[in-house]
DNA sequence: GCATTAACCACAG
DNA sequence: CTGTGGTTAATGC
């Protein structure tokens, strides 16, 4: 997972919406705080209990966001390049509250806290972009959250696949990122309820699977689960 | 009661 | 890591 490198905030050509509001010098200020690091599938950006001590920008790469509760771990959300993630614990804490974890090969850059917070202090630009992002995040998360405590399982399988196809790969047909026991703790299932839901939904002809392979064959009708719940 | 849902457990590729 | 089957507790006719 090592690999830090030095960065130029300037030229970089995947630049955050914030970033796109700074000026010449506040990007080389930007440049000077900033490593990049590139991370493999299954490693872990940063984790929950740890000290934080920089904000994350994944550049590449898709990555799960999630928590160790009581019982288990439950995945909060999967985030898709390019984002900020790691922005509430940085201005609302020293510790993680959370784990971030690479689920395709991802690259990203690491921005020392207090230049981001001194950025902020400086710059309304970029601190509306910031709290532009954060709100975004709130209210996905109020739908997100409202959606998976009304639903039944069929309803959660079809939103996570409907997701995964409209927001992350932009495709009808992709690789999953995750296990069958990961999906499990995003959608708030067993992997043995995920097993059974996605062979229904095989056998019923709604999707193609083999393996981690889908391909979304009928989505009116997951919409139409994803609706009725 | 009876059906449905989904978790839990165990065992097998 | 997955798939399957039996069992079981909760919920709703």
């Amino acid at each position: 997972m090592y690999m830090p490198g030095k960065v130029n905030c300037e030229s970089c050509l995947i630049k955050s919406c914030a970033a796109e509001v700074l000026n010449k010098q506040e990007l080389q200020v930007l440049s000077a705080n900033c490593a990049g690091v590139s991370y493999k599938k299954n490693e872990k950006l940063f984790q929950q209990g740890f000290l934080c001590s920089n904000i994350v920008y994944v550049k590449t790469g898709i990555v799960k966001i999630h928590k160790t509760g009581p019982l288990k771990d439950q995945i909060l959300k999967i985030v898709k390049s390019p984002r900020f993630i790691g922005i509430p614990t940085v201005l609302g804490g020293k510790v993680n509250h959370y784990s971030a974890t690479a689920l395709t090969p991802a690259t990203v850059c690491f921005i020392v806290t207090d230049i981001f917070k001194t950025l902020i202090l400086r710059n309304g630009k970029f601190a509306n972009e910031v709290i532009n992002s954060i709100c975004q995040d709130e209210l996905n998360f109020y739908d997100l959250s409202i959606n998976q405590m009304q639903k039944q399982i069929h309803g959660r399988l079809a939103d996570a696949l409907l997701f995964l196809s409209d927001e992350i790969f932009e495709s009808d047909s992709f690789e999953l990122p995750l296990s069958r026991s990961d999906l499990g703790d995003y959608i708030q299932a067993t992997r043995e309820s995920v097993t059974r839901a996605l062979s229904r939904l095989k056998a019923d002809g709604l999707i193609d699977m083999q393996g981690r392979q889908i391909n979304l064959v009928d989505k009116k009708m997951l919409e139409k689960i994803s609706k009725l719940g």
